[in-house]
DNA sequence: ACTGGATACCTTGACAGGTGAGGTATCTCG
DNA sequence: CGAGATACCTCACCTGTCAAGGTATCCAGT
């Protein structure tokens, strides 16, 4: 029912900014979302998730922000910059390239 | 035009089992396939390849056999077993598990 | 005879991403 | 006042990839 972690291991980035084109987020949310749009089939675990924002921000993909929140625990909101933009870009053509190697690579009838 | 690394993770086990469920082959010859049939896009590293049959006979996936080539390189051929054959069931329906899960969760627009 | 390239295998050490386990702080509800 | 939800963060460890190195055989060209 659930996925193993390698199979989705590159993806991590592209996922998030996924997310993030939808307009600024913070991670507990992306991450919600993520849990309610493949069913509870899938979602990061905490460490991966922050990792790959902190990665991410040093890349220059993403920036953030401390929301001001009056009650409640404070939330760090990430906005995707016009790089961000660009390489989700790129990790959508590849994730369509990989899709096609893949079946292609995983068929055993004869073309 | 050629895919990263890390996308692939995770697949190579699938990727090599899908070539033995042809039929008995050796390293050299199955990763050329891979390149063929990728029109050139994709094949393993040498150390990737090797590493990933170590790893599959051990986990009783498949065999190897020295075959007994009069002249030329030696050549080490792999089989897999039943517990192998099982095993690329359970990845091939991973794989189309992970391929709609990435499908909804890379796009922006809304259902 | 020698050199280069193709075939074919293997190992080592370093690196990057994912994750279990742990921590912090705030709010709400009973 | 305690439990659970929200929300963030860090560290040590594991696994898979890969650059770089090695071994050995055969064939074609010089």
């Amino acid at each position: 029912m659930s996925i193993s972690a390698d199979t989705l291991r590159g993806h991590t980035d592209t996922i998030i900014l996924t997310q993030l084109m939808r307009g600024d987020n913070y991670g507990y949310e992306i991450n919600k979302n993520i849990q309610t749009r493949t069913n509870g089939a899938y979602g990061f675990k905490e460490a991966t998730l922050y990792t790959a924002f902190k990665r991410l921000e040093q890349n220059g993909f993403i920036t953030s922000y401390w929301g001001d929140e009056g009650a409640g625990a404070r939330r760090r909101y990430y906005s995707i910059t016009d790089a961000g933009r660009a390489y989700w870009a790129d990790c959508c053509r590849e994730w369509d390239n990989t899709r096609a190697l893949l079946d292609a690579l995983i068929t055993i009838e004869e073309e």
